[in-house]
DNA sequence: CGTGTAAGGAATTCTGACACG
DNA sequence: CGTGTAAGGAATTCTGACACG
C-alpha cells in the first residue's frame, strides 16, 4: 500500500514511444525538457528515457498548451502541484510515524 | 482497486533497456521469445517492446535457467502458473458479480 | 539445446542551427 | 515563444546464419 509507484516512476521509455503515447512530436517533448517542464533520464549513450509519470505529465502539458498556456505558466502550475503533493506525503508520513504500524 | 495493472502490462520498453534491467543479453531475450516464453509487441517498424511484467518474467526465466531448467520446462511452469492466476481472477469476478459493488 | 558473434541494412535518436512569427 | 525541418553522425535493433557442444 502506498508504494505502488515503482513502475510508474521508472524511466525506461524512449522518446519515440513517448511520442506515440502522447501524440506530441519529439521536437515538442525535447523543448519541454529544455524549459524544465520534464526531466527524463539518459541511457549510457545519451538516449532519453521517460517514465509513465512523465507521459502523464506530458499529456497535461499538451492540454494546457492547447489552451494557450505558456510553458512558463505551466511550469509554475506543475511546481505548485508538486509542492502540494510533497506536503501531503509528508503529513501522511508523520501520522504513520506516530500512529501507524510499527516497523520493528 | 484491482486494476492497477495498466502500467505493468503496457508494452513500451525496448530490448536494450530490458537487457539492462534483467542482465540478460539481447540474444537470450530473443531466444526466449522464439521458444514462446515471452511475447513482446512490436512498433510499426518492427522493434520489440516489452512490459514491466515481461521484465519480471524474464528474471524468473533467468533464475530457472541458472538452475539448469530447460526452456521447455520453464514454459510449462509459466503456463501452469498463468492458468492458476486466470482461475483466481475468474473466481474473484464471479464473487463480485453476485456480492460486489453494483455497476449500475 | 542455448548462446555467442560477425554481417549488412534499416530506423532511431542526438545536437545545433536556421526559419517563422 | 513554440515548433518545424534538413543535416550529419553515432548507436540501436532486426534477421538469418555459422559456430560450438
Amino acid at each position: 500500500m502506498g508504494q505502488e509507484s515503482s513502475y510508474k516512476d521508472k524511466k525506461v521509455i524512449s522518446i519515440g514511444v513517448v511520442s506515440e503515447l502522447t501524440g506530441l512530436t519529439e521536437r515538442k517533448i525535447r523543448y519541454y525538457e529544455e524549459k524544465k517542464l520534464i526531466y527524463p533520464e539518459r541511457t549510457n549513450r545519451g538516449y532519453r528515457k521517460y517514465s509513465f509519470n512523465d507521459v502523464e505529465r506530458l499529456m497535461e502539458i499538451a492540454d494546457h498548451r492547447e489552451e494557450g498556456v505558456t510553458t512558463k505558466e505551466i511550469k509554475y502550475e506543475l511546481t505548485r502541484k508538486e509542492r502540494k503533493e510533497a506536503k501531503q506525503k509528508m503529513i501522511k508520513g508523520q501520522i504513520n510515524a506516530r500512529f501507524g504500524i510499527q516497523k520493528n
